[in-house]
DNA sequence: CATGAATGAGACTTCATTCAT
DNA sequence: TATGAATGAAGTCTCATTCAT
């Protein structure tokens, strides 16, 4: 029989270690949001500290205490992006491979074409921040590399077709985002990355061409 | 008749005095040329104009009188790189079609692995810059009607097509200034761009394998 | 019930805990001793009550429920150091007068030279605040005092002579923690002072130079 | 009959070289002068470059372009003060030795009683900047060697008797601006110095004694 | 035209200070 | 009491911009 006091005792300082842990938490989360939701309007070079600060409703101080430059701010922001980007892929497809890729794709785009704020945000990041540029990356090379040993893909040069499927889905993003209407935007553009990847044309054409399930509603952030 | 021979042996500037004209011409030639290595060291929303009168070698006041704000720089840069650009390609061949594609997208690639701060200019331009993109879409656009309509190529939308192109190249451009060592990475990276557009897999590696003239003399600039 | 006892073996600090009384006089001696460690590495001026608190281990507030303002800590640190000097010195030499200055001159000097973050606080601090000018300058004019009235010392002006020693004094210790190695140091310059003073030369040639008690082991602090 | 033209034709920069050079000197002048008024007010740490641009009338950014941090300031009105100090000296008696010796402490401690402002700038300067101390005690030992080699000084160390004279000085001013009115104390001062040095009592006090002419009307500054 | 000193708005940065826990 | 997150005043620093020369 343990004696409960000593879950106390046996670590002295946790109380210590929770002190105004959840405020701060929650100001960390808030400070991210809305530096995304700046991302959505201008570059990433000209997010200013200050006005990030006011667009959370915090003191010029506050911001300090959480990012000392802008860097560290496109940082944790890239980071937090690319956790929840995967969790929701994720959720969405469980299973690996150029199913999925696809499906990331034109989750983007179509993302991109309903919340232009988003997509914004999503290009300036990916263009400024490397972190962020890896952290896609890594996702998609795994599928592709399903892909590859499946023989649904039949790409040459894995870093060449990640650079590929990266930015080219980054440019229909932004082109989504700048208001280009195109019909089926995200089908065609996916159909063309899985052309790319040497999928054949037929499979391509009904790989990007599969319903999708409707968008979730979206979130106050991203 | 006055000799102005004369003028010119007392002082060794005095070319520069002699003509207004040429004079002014000359600045902005200097100016846009600093811009452009300084876009190769750092992004386009950091440089400062104050700095951009430094690495020319003129005063505050001077840059001012040609460009009014960093935009304006961005711009005239962006016009004028692409007017190169297209100079160049045009020398090269004068053919319209997939395979002048394929040699633009080449000598990118080449070029940027070649002389990085080429490459990282071009990058920071393009991803700031519509009209840089633009510029360059422009040129890509008459291939990819030609190819199309020679039947080399098979894209089913065209806008899509050009992002393609042209984000694929950026992002290998890029990859390729970070120091990604790829054997043959122009090739592949027109390969798969090939591909992506329709073209035969057999037609693609071998239009992609063509063997290049070697570059030119990289000039001062750009 | 809880058995209190436990408590305090399970916990190796909890006699920090365990009264009020004593853990506030040791918080403060701590910021004292903190305090007179950073003088010794720049100027009173510099010193943040933040940096104070870091240097101490204790939390910003801690800090602020002891001294509202720096000018409270300088003060704190001038009085506290006087008293220790005073009680060194007392204990050194318990007999007034010229002697007892040229002793406490030296001791200056030496201490400086063999532990130049001690000398450099000392210099700080007496530059700095009048608290501890005064302090000095009191100590001195007993001894100042004695040794006129005893005809040993001959100065016609005892507020100058005060302020004459004292500078002398520190001025001294400054060029000793900058590291100028002068061959007795100490002597030379009680003898200096002492003819300032208007001992004779003989005597004071001869008092300077006494030999003296190896320093004390220096303690963690001042 | 010069050709006045030819002025121009020989230093064909010339123009570039003093162009707004007036106005760069006198700006600079201002801005030092003011640095020494607000030296006389508060310690050397406590001046805000903002405050510096207040009292001096000029923007915030203007004192930027001349002084980067606090330091450059301090470091800057001390050599100014070093120089200004020496042609005050040498004007007043062009002879070494230590007559003008006696004469540069008796005419600090003077000036301070008469301008505390200017006193308490000089202690502050001094206190704080090694550059000043270094200045001022260049001058001092060219005096003490000639004293000492004409015999009339005959301390033991050069070193030493600098920081004596000095710090003793600094002390007297220290003390004269704080308001302490002794009776001759810039002779009693001197007095006890040349004792310090060696000298004879009766010389010592025969020197210290000297008529001094009346002070100069104090200027706007320093 | 070119120059560069001066400007001042706007951002960054530091820190004493407050206060809920 | 001790803690440390939040504050905001005060200072630093950067640069586009103006203007007299």
């Amino acid at each position: 029989m343990k004696p409960p006091a000593r879950v106390e005792t046996q670590s002295p300082n946790a109380a210590k270690v929770t002190r105004g842990h959840k405020k701060k938490a929650r100001t960390r989360e808030q400070l991210l949001n809305a530096a995304f939701r700046i991302y959505g309007r201008k570059s990433v070079g000209e997010l200013a500290l200050s006005e990030l600060a006011e667009e959370t409703g915090v003191s010029n101080g506050t911001v300090h205490n959480y990012f000392r430059t802008r860097d560290d701010v496109v940082h944790a922001v890239s980071l937090e992006l690319a956790v929840r980007f995967s969790q929701h892929i994720a959720a969405a497809t469980p299973v690996l491979g150029a199913e999925r890729l696809s499906l990331a794709v034109r989750s983007f785009v179509r993302r991109a074409a309903r919340e232009p704020a988003w997509g914004r945000a999503l290009v300036n990041l990916a263009s400024y921040s490397d972190v962020m540029r890896s952290a896609l990356a890594d996702y998609l090379r795994e599928d592709l590399r399903v892909g590859h040993a499946s023989g649904e893909l039949r790409h040459t040069h894995e870093d060449v077709a990640v650079v590929m499927v990266l930015w080219t889905a980054l440019g229909a993003v932004e082109s989504a985002v700048e208001g280009s209407h195109i019909e089926a935007h995200d089908s065609v553009v996916a159909e063309m990355i899985l052309l790319g990847l040497g999928m054949s044309p037929q499979k391509a054409k009904r790989l990007a061409a599969r319903v999708l399930p409707d968008a979730p509603a979206s979130s106050d952030s991203y």
